[in-house]
RNA sequence: GUCCCCUUCGUCUAGUGGCCUAGGACACUGCCCUUUCACGGCGGUAACAGGGGUUCGAACCCCCUAGGGGACG
């Protein structure tokens, strides 16, 4: 005689412990629940990173265990094209994407969301760790109640009326009350360590995947100063701040400080690097970007002050944003950020809610 | 072709008879962290050019063979 009775949630479950306890507090919240699996990932060799079956065999366990159906999808084409593609089209321009983002807001909130309606859902559910929020009248979007796994950085491209359609239920509490409750259930995944790696597509050793579908490119890598100090296999196989992978070690003339990427200079196919974790270079205390999502679907009254996260897990940073004519915004922060990195994408909060964000275009000096 | 000075982990080096089963840094790598790429934390692999001596004892002293500098050539 629930509330929910009447309301059928469609979980995408991905084989994981968060969408088995979401399919879990769901039911038990009274919604008429089924599950869905997504393959949006064609393996390409199949040998090495099969774990796409064993996640659709923990996920049809945990739906046995419940009671529930689980239907699948395959929604590796539409993946491949507004995903995958993009995702090289940025690194052929030298940038670093985020295909996560892109991927919420192109399958598990589109492709995904309309199949769901297809058939018959009146909500969605997934096992992010954010919360939907409402306010005059609009869903919105906040952190997750778990500030140590707060995952809106990766929705904030979602927007409200997608956002209606969807319930969080893991988002509300914390992680390991997921384990716990999952335990209890005598679930498959209970203990099954968390997926890294680019989703529906996994783990990898990042520059032999990058390297099956882009062209390596050899150049050199210099100092700010233009002293050559070494070569590069290729500048995607590199990223802004970054410390493995250049090689270079043991200089006379320098001190012994680690080297990192500062930047990059694609005509030439230069990579820049700079000694020390914190050498100012590193630090931006401005960037911008072409195009913002708003969550609410409006844009704010510029210009407005909120916090602002360049990179997931960062902790939220104080910053103005400006409307550009440019259509785009510029962002200053009050205190320099460390490896500010154009195709990352910088995401805004007020507090628990999270306004929206876009993809970094370009950064200022510190 | 006479007289000097060099030769240690991938790299730069510490080391001047016992504290060296050779230390550090960077590089590389494993794990942890992490639904992006990264950062970070904690570990690990790895070297006394080779051969003789001298010493109770040698990376360090001596002597030979293989790589860099010196206005007789």
């Amino acid at each position: 005689m629930s509330l929910n009775s009447a309301s059928k949630v469609i979980v995408g479950m991905s084989g994981g412990v968060d969408s088995s306890v979401a399919a879990l507090l769901l039911r038990e919240q009274g919604y008429r629940v089924e599950g869905l699996f997504m393959k949006n990932w064609e393996e390409d060799d199949g040998t090495e990173y099969c774990t796409a079956r064993e996640d659709y065999a923990d996920a049809q366990s945990v739906a046995d265990k419940l009671g529930i159906v689980l239907h699948g999808a395959n929604f590796a084409a539409e993946y491949w094209d507004n995903v995958f593609e993009h995702f090289l089209a940025e690194y052929r321009a030298g940038r670093t994407p985020n295909p996560d983002i892109l991927c919420n807001r192109e399958i598990k909130f589109k492709a995904f969301l309309e199949y769901a309606l297809m058939l018959g859902a009146d909500y969605i559910a997934t096992g992010h760790y954010t919360r939907r929020g409402e306010e005059r009248g609009k869903a919105t979007l906040l952190k997750g109640l778990d500030g140590n796994k707060d995952q809106s950085y990766f929705l904030h491209a979602v927007g409200h009326a997608e956002l209606a359609r969807t319930l969080f239920p893991v988002g509300e509490i914390e992680k390991p009350r997921v384990r716990e409750l999952a335990e209890r259930q005598g679930f498959v995944t209970a203990r099954k360590k968390d997926s890294t790696g680019i989703c529906f597509i996994g783990e990898r050793r990042f520059r032999d995947f990058l390297q099956q579908y882009l062209p390596a490119m050899p150049g050199e890598i210099h100092t700010l100063d233009g002293e050559v100090l070494g070569s590069h296999q290729g500048l995607m196989y590199h990223t802004i701040g970054q410390r493995q992978g250049l090689g270079i070690g043991g200089l006379t003339a320098h001190s012994e400080a680690p080297w990192y990427v500062a930047g990059k200079d694609l005509d030439n196919n230069v990579l820049y690097v700079v000694q020390g974790n914190d050498h100012p270079a590193l630090f931006s205390d401005r960037l911008l970007t072409r195009k913002v999502f708003w969550v609410a679907g409006e844009e704010p009254q510029s210009p407005f002050a909120c916090k602002a996260k360049v990179r997931y897990r960062q902790a939220d940073q104080a910053c103005t944003v400006v409307r550009g004519d440019h259509g785009g915004y510029d962002v200053l922060f009050d205190t320099p950020q460390r490896a500010v990195t154009p195709g990352q994408s910088v995401v805004f909060y007020d507090h628990a809610r999270c306004l929206g964000g876009g993809v970094i275009e370009s950064t200022g000096p510190a």
